[in-house]
DNA sequence: TATGAATGAGCATTCATTCAT
DNA sequence: TATGAATGAATGCTCATTCAT
């Protein structure tokens, strides 16, 4: 009656995690479902148990990833009312988040945003919503700005492409560490960051 | 008696700019050689004749974009010795030039930050030495700044890292310009990053 | 104490059942055996623990299908010694027991024949032996036609040949009424075979 | 400038009839492309040059061997104006014309028309327009059978079901035929074939 | 030099079968 | 006995590359 019990989830997680791996060190498209298979540790045919094509596992990837840094990034942001604060913490957790997956998911980031991109207007990626996911991340940032504006702390800017640009500063930064662990010092850039942009949005 | 007479390194041009156009629609991986055969109106065989293989077409296409935009700046910044204004040009040559391929080299761009970091340890895309690029960026840059901090028009920073988080900068709103031209004024967008870093480089 | 009672071969005819069901649809090759266990509302794996694989289900539906058409034949032909209305019933019943499953057996039909033919020299599909039915059909229908020619109601005729023909004619037609419920009536040919085969047969 | 000049139609009905071989002798299903290339001594590949998919190849095979049929019965009948004689001739063109392609044609007819009958109403079998082609041949028996009945040689009958009943005879017994070279007699079966229907439709 | 016909390695996906529970 | 999770062999199709012309 009860054949093996499983716990469908975990092992859902497990082969995200596998793909993951698998990914970053080929890449989405030389990836095989075969090379996550053995990463897994399982059979090629049971990844098809859990998801219904490789795409799908690249996309569940994504998500995991985008919801897990927002998650930290907001926790982090309610333990203070100081925009200078908060933008410091954004900044800080940002990087942190991005690190702490070592270097492996940077690689794959850049396949996300590559087939993110790329597939802008297709169906199938629709769970890779970067557009969408970018644009919160805007916002968010977008709402401590304005919060400081009108607090007196920071001066008049404006707070839509204020945002825009420290998203792209802290991507772009990442792309470069990517790149160049050695030439680039993340922990030293991390304090540019914030060096450049809050005295920059403070009132002197 | 004497063969057709052919520039070979016109010809040569003509396929890249076929294969850029190729890449920008489908993506690198996705681009057929008969596709690039195709746009460029020839046959198949004939690309092998100038290239060894889809790779170097690639690389090549990649060296061509970049070389471009670096002799641009490189001009634009001589027209001037004041370190603001420098700024201010490679900031504004460097989206003008990106803008100016249309999002077509934009989408391409993706591909090559993906491969290029990807295969940054393999003797294939040795042409592709994204790392070499870069760091001939920031030290362009930080020769700006460093120039500035001496002439005593900007305050003191650590001009290696200004540079990494400008070029950071200027990438990743690039990255959210392709993802979402809507939202995205890249007009406004170079304003605010000029605004941003020259106010804060700058002493008041 | 005792295990569940279960009625072995009960259950093996409603899996045949679900089969022939799920081969109707989608044919023998197309259908899957976890669409036979959807069908028969069981396991995948409890069809194993009373077939050995895919083809003996098959087989076995394929062997209750003509068990059953034969008995009601023979069954039929036993209440009278016309030799005419014994052709007339076994005409009848045949297209009768044809019909009386709906066009989904026509449809398995054509694959049993198919995989019968193919491999009518494997071992495996032994039980599918069509060479054996059709001559035991064959057989049936000599009789009759002998024993009209005894009986000299039949004038003389090659009856073995005269046999194949009409099981021919009998095939054929359910063949063509598969293809084509609209241009074939399959009532009406029924009397036209009749017709033609009687009226053919008997002295005038 | 030029290429290996090859005639496109020829070698595409080279690959037609390797895959008929292979069709024939596996069935269409399991036969592999791999197979058909073997069987016509090329690559896997270029079956691809000339067909978009393994259907298309199927459905190639079919028309052919169709058309040639048709034409052979249709040029058959031309050479006289007797009902009778065409009808002969008919019965006779079309035993031969199965004959002539070896047991192997007969076979692959097995999968035309499962497949033609399963999939009906799909588009992509087409081509495998069974319907309309067993409508062509019955309108075909129809004529001579109507013209015999005009001309008073033939009694009056409902030709439509007649014409049904002559092609399902046929097939019928090619079907036989195919299980059992032993038991069934082609040229002594098309004998009782035409003495069948021939006396049965003639006046006495 | 230019071509495109030919090639076959490579890969995502399917599904009959097994087996731990 | 019944199950369905796990499996991997099998296969249609793609496409970079080669090479005869």
């Amino acid at each position: 009656m009860t054949p093996r019990i499983v716990n469908k989830e975990a092992k859902k997680m497990e082969i995200i995690q596998a793909a993951v791996k698998a990914f970053s060190t080929k890449g989405m498209v030389k990836a095989k479902m075969a090379d996550i298979a053995q990463v897994a540790g399982i059979g090629k045919g049971t990844i098809y148990e859990y998801f219904r094509s490789k795409e799908e596992v690249f996309a569940a990837g994504f998500q995991i990833f985008f919801q897990e840094m927002k998650q930290q990034i907001e926790s982090a942001i309610k333990t203070t009312c100081d925009p200078v604060e908060q933008l410091r913490l954004l900044i800080n957790v940002s990087f942190k988040s991005f690190l702490h997956h070592g270097s492996d998911i940077a690689m794959i980031m850049m396949d996300y945003w590559a087939e993110g991109i790329r597939n802008k207007d297709e169906k199938i990626l629709d769970a890779i919503n970067l557009r969408k996911i970018y644009s919160e991340f805007r916002t968010m940032i977008r709402t401590i700005v304005d919060n400081g504006m009108r607090q007196g702390v920071f001066r008049t800017v404006d707070s839509h492409h204020v945002a825009s640009v420290l998203i792209g500063a802290m991507d772009g930064l990442m792309l470069q560490w990517i790149m160049d662990h050695q030439d680039i010092d993340l922990d030293k850039a991390t304090e540019s960051v914030m060096d450049l942009f809050i005295n920059c949005l403070c009132k002197h």
